[in-house]
Order: C-alpha cells, then sequence, then structure tokens
DNA sequence: GTCTATACCGCGATAGAC
DNA sequence: GTCTATCGCGGTATAGAC
C-alpha cells in the first residue's frame, strides 16, 4: 500500500481493511502508523537489495551484470517501492522512516561502485571512470527513468533511458 | 506548496491561508482544489522548459549546452517541482492533472533529442548515438540523482550522478 | 467578489470491555 | 490479544449573507 499510495496516502483503516485485522490487534503490536510503516520499509528495503544481488552475484563481465540487473523485469509503472517515499513529505521528515530509504540506495551505489571497480581491475573499463559517480548515475536512470513512464503513463521512457545509458556504457567500455 | 508536500499533503485551506485569500475567493475563481493544481502545474511546467530552454538556446557545442543544463543551479534537496507529482496518486489518476506533467516531460527530451541530432549532424557524437535513448537517459539522470538526493539528505548524490554521467557523454564524443 | 457559518467525512489514536 | 465505542481534528466543499 505504501509502494500504491505513499505513506500520507495510506490510512491505518486502510491497512487494517485489507489485512482483515481490527484497530485493536494494529495498535497491540504497533505504537502507530509511523512504527508500522518503518517495518514495511525496512522489508521492502531488504527485498530490493536481495532482488538487486541476485543479479550482481551472477557470474559476467561487470557490464553483463550490470545491464542483467537495469534490464530484469520491472514493474515500471508501479514504481520503485522505495524511491516513491522521497516524495513524501512525512517520510522525509522523519529521520525513523528516512534512514531506511536512505540505507537502501547507500547500499545500491556502493554495490554499483564494486562492480565498477572490479570492471577497471579486469581491464573492461578505462583507468579514468569513477565508480561512485558511475555508479550514480546507474541507479538515477533507474530511478529517473519510474518517474518518466509514470509522467508518460507507458514504459517507453524507462526502457529508452536504459537502453541509452546501455549504450553509453557500452561505448566507454574496451 | 504542490512542490513541498505534493497534491495529496496540500490542503485547500493551507493554500488560501498562504494566499491570504478567503475561502469564498478561492472557491469563486476555482471549482475546486483539482482545476487550481491544474493551473499551478501548467505554469511550473511553463517555467521548467523556460528555464531548460534558456540553457538549450545558448551558444556551444551540444555537450556544452547539456552539460550546462545539468549542472546549472538546482534547489536539489527539494527535488523537481514537476518529478514529484508523479508519486501523487490523486494526480496520476486523474487525466486533466496528469497531462501538464506529460507534457513537460515530452517536451524536455524532445528538445534534447533535437540537441542530440545537432551534436551527431556536426560530428561531435558517433552517428551510431541514439538522440532519443540519449534524451531520456539524461532527464532521467536528473530526476533519479533529485530522488537519490533526498534519500541521502543531501545533494552529493545528485552531483555524482551528473558528473558520471557528463563523462560518458564525454567519453562517447570525439 | 468576498465573507462567515456550517456540513459531512475520514484520519489517527485512545478507552475500556471481553 | 482483539473487539467496539468514542474522541478531536482537519480536509473539502457548500450556503447564504453582505
Amino acid at each position: 500500500m505504501l509502494w500504491e499510495r505513499g505513506y500520507v496516502g495510506t490510512s491505518p483503516k486502510a491497512i487494517q481493511l485489507a489485512a482483515e485485522a481490527g484497530q485493536g490487534s494494529m495498535y497491540h503490536h504497533f505504537s502507530g502508523k509511523a512504527e508500522l510503516a518503518k517495518a514495511a520499509i525496512e522489508r521492502s528495503g531488504a527485498e530490493l537489495r536481495a532482488a538487486a544481488e541476485e543479479q550482481f552475484a551472477g557470474g559476467g563481465t561487470a557490464t553483463e551484470r550490470i545491464t542483467g540487473y537495469l534490464q530484469r523485469d520491472r514493474d515500471v509503472l508501479k514504481g520503485c517501492r522505495i524511491g516513491r517515499l522521497t516524495a513524501d513529505p512525512d517520510v522525509m521528515a522523519d529521520p525513523v522512516l528516512r534512514a531506511p530509504v536512505d540505507e537502501t540506495f547507500g547500499w545500491l551505489r556502493t554495490r554499483l561502485a564494486e562492480i565498477i571497480a572490479e570492471g577497471k581491475k579486469s581491464g573492461e573499463y578505462p583507468a579514468g571512470l569513477d565508480p561512485e559517480q558511475t555508479a550514480a548515475t546507474i541507479a538515477a536512470v533507474l530511478q529517473g527513468g519510474y518517474v518518466l513512464a509514470r509522467a508518460a503513463g507507458s514504459a517507453e521512457p524507462f526502457d529508452l533511458a536504459v537502453q541509452g545509458l546501455v549504450s553509453l556504457l557500452k561505448g566507454v567500455a574496451s
């Protein structure tokens, strides 16, 4: 529900209805909306990391693993579960809720930078390529691709952006 | 206010307070929240186009104009006024509100593609570079850069992503 | 054209019975 | 642990006076 409607747009009552749980149950197990959201965000972050690592850990060159990650099947029009939360004022205002969002993208950028560094070591990428910068660019293309796709009501801009990035990466690869 | 709190997070009452206008005035000039938001979104879209065109129309090579646009001063942590709306369920669900968002990004991608096509014509970029793809990638890096920056609570990821993209572009340019 | 008053609803949380 | 009842608040809009 966070994914579809965001934090502000999701009410405890709606959650209870979807979970077929009563008010009392919810407030017995969670102190309130924020704590419940925290649990949900941490879970989504863990799932995102697991899904990404599946691609990263597979064999192949750095470019192969990165393009595999970029081009894996995605629910493009629904956007990114974690990324969409950055537009939620209440999430951004609460350090406890922002933390798991921050950590997830921090992990992703670090992991991508490692793979690019490996690609440099193996001679796949030129020595001048900056791993941190390139990692941020890759993560940004995905997040921005979701934004463009949702704006257009079509997955096309996402696919174009990803293809454009892959072409640029192949352009600098030896 | 749309920029800071989004559509769902902005109430008519708050708007009236900020504008020092009464309820009656607002409902006399606008049929309701949606129509008011439509006007605001269209205005933001026009401003975004004007600001971008300022960079695009300046002199210089295609790469210079694109990097000028990418690196211009931005309120990174506040995000993109138009892009953030793609996370708003009520905006996405209403075709009338989504239309100006769609048109703004449509215009931006088209304009960037034109500049890249000019760069190809002048021999700055290789014939194999796809203008539409590259344009989508550039727009996505900006939108995604905002997302990463807001997640991190720092402009750094945005700057890294932009620099990474500029490096890749320069890598394929002759 | 602008004002105040009012209406209706749903949010987020609490209270206290069972 | 779960239930129902209730609370106070603010969102969104309308009514009708001025």
